[in-house]
DNA sequence: AATTAAAATGACAGCGCTAACATTTAGTGC
DNA sequence: GCACTAAATGTTAGCGCTGTCATTTTAATT
């Protein structure tokens, strides 16, 4: 008891090794191992072009010896970067949001990053704590699916000065860069194709979704325009799925449409229309057209094949990815806006 | 110069608060703000009823008039919980597993904690790699697809001693908790259902998929001892898709195959043989029955509805999860093998 | 009011790493 | 060999938080 100072926690000769946890291997182990320091080891780690090769080897043997593996937790700490980079998503039981998040994570994971996912669909769980949780990691960058956030939402991401980047939608105003596509575009296009096309009757087989919804309500716009009455609207819920395809055109025919072209706000709806038709007997296009939305992969390989409206998906995620590191090195952007178009494909279903 | 101590940097007043970056409010600011001491802001954070109510609400509105968002790299690195899980499944593209995920997400967020997410089915990246970069970042636990890993992987996630679950498979040994169900008794009861549906023919689609030949090699096995002879096999890559599904079908119809029943890897390779048998006028099921795997939710709507093998993935998933939290919290499993079994689901394509 | 226990708060060290310098070593030309 | 530059390595001080005590305040009991 003598020789304790006051009150001072007197550490066991072995207090630096033996610590809590004590289990696993840090850059001081490595360090000593190869006999240099540890900042030699981080940079073998880091910058290995920056450390004699001989000193890189024994840093190396003394890596696979000991079974380092770094920890990003505390080097994400002391250089504040992270090497993370979050996406957000509306929910991953949508292929095309699955699929975006994958070509979107190739090039960032070539360059180093890994990609965490957030999914905004949870409405017990609003964007803004979403988005806390997710700067709480400070990642790097961040991907965000569509351009309308809360205001609440758009201040907690400016106020973290962190690269970000919007997608799957257009904005003359995006947060920091946007790579997507117009949906008014896209919805008139539609309709000068069900116009040019000959069909005097339309219908809208749309998800309550906010992207849909502002495709499908352009799409209408331009029919008025362009005189075409006979018009029938059917809405169903988010995620889209077969079911929902099958009842929504179901309830288009018990509404009176007779015949002409169903616009699909997904692909997997306009499947499920096509299942739907042929399960009354409906001959498609013959009696019934139905063109969709994405050109996810199955559009092709169905039978009849699927018209529907191509998004260069791949180049967009590979837009968005580059957009991001260069923003996040610092590099300048040609433009904040990144259109990437769409393409009407016509196959055999109208 | 005279008055600067040899060589040691000299610190500017307010060094303290204009260091590098100096941007983000860190929890000393909410705590100045309060007129309380960090400690006391973190624990309002972590443990509020450790707290005063009177203190709490001091803090609180600190935090919200400075905007504090917490780091958790640096909260990490102190308390050695990530409040991070990652999920480790081999392809998003597969809707199968984007689901699994969403399953197994949903009760680790209400537990407070954020998946990560790591695709192994990428060749130029050995799953050993994905590993390592997954544990630098210290999640407090990782669910795993499948049981098979290389001795690398397994040494290095032993090593981490970090809770484990693998899902998708069963063994008698895991690595920590295993929650599946067995390919094996599942290739075997279809062989069953074959033979007791009086299928004469029986042919096999499958992805190269380490699982799926592993379903294929028990179904031909049972099939043997049943006594069928004739028997066709295709192969096809993954990720599975319906091109593969529509060749696939017609390879075998090449090969020979007459009519019977095709027993397919997954809904998806079976939809693609339902839309080539359509094609082709074939009538299912009378001329060709078609079997799937997993249940998915199309397949019930499809025309006609498949008959498949249901996993209950909702249930997979949660009890994933469920395994995963007690495994952290140090809470005991009654076994460290759940077995959720399959059901066989007749619809209309057999 | 005095005594004791429980609740609330705080001081301090350190988690494992890297930025920013300082210092040493090797390389170059004359 | 010497001066000088570039390359390689090391020292130090945090990054922003929380665990572990120590201390203070409040409540409960006699």
């Amino acid at each position: 008891m003598a020789h304790t100072e006051r009150g001072k926690r007197q550490p066991t000769p072995d207090a630096k090794t033996a610590r809590r946890g004590g289990d696993s291997v840090t850059l001081e182990d490595v360090a000593r191992l190869a006999g240099v320091s540890t900042i030699t080891v981080s940079r073998a780690l880091n910058y290995p072009d920056k450390v004699a090769s001989k000193t890189l080897e024994k840093v190396n043997r003394a890596i696979s010896q000991t079974g380092y593996v770094p920890n990003l937790l505390a080097g994400g700490l002391a250089s504040r970067r992270t090497r993370l980079i979050t996406a957000i998503v509306p929910s991953l039981a949508n292929m095309v949001y699955a699929e975006t998040i994958q070509y979107f994570s190739k090039p960032l994971r070539d360059a180093g990053y890994q990609v965490l996912l957030g999914e905004s669909g949870y409405p017990e769980a609003s964007e803004q704590t979403l988005v806390s949780a997710i700067l709480s990691r400070r990642p790097d960058g961040i991907l965000l699916t569509g351009v309308n956030h809360s205001a609440d939402c758009r201040r907690l991401l400016l106020a973290a000065r962190i690269p970000l980047v919007e997608t799957w939608d257009l904005t003359p105003t995006p947060l920091d860069v946007v790579v997507g596509f117009s949906h008014e575009r896209l919805g008139a296009a539609v309709a000068d194709f069900a116009v040019r096309k000959g069909y005097r009757q339309v219908a809208t087989l749309s998800a309550s979704d906010r992207r849909a919804k502002f495709r499908e309500a352009a799409l209408l716009g331009r029919l008025a325009e362009l005189g075409i009455q006979e018009i029938s609207c059917a809405e169903v819920p988010v995620p889209t799925d077969l079911r929902r395809g099958r009842s929504g055109l179901a309830r288009l025919l018990d509404q009176g449409f007779t015949g002409g072209l169903v616009c699909c706000s997904s692909d997997t709806l306009a499947q499920g229309a096509l299942i739907e038709a042929r399960a009354r007997g409906l001959h498609v296009p013959q009696e019934l057209a139905i063109i969709g939305f994405g050109d996810q992969s199955f559009a092709a390989d169905l039978y009849p094949a699927l018209s529907t409206v191509r998004i260069d998906r791949p180049r967009m995620g590979e837009l968005a990815a580059n957009a991001l590191i260069a923003r996040i090195d610092g590099r300048p952007l040609d433009s904040p806006v990144i259109d990437v178009g769409f393409t009407i494909i016509e196959r055999e279903t109208t």
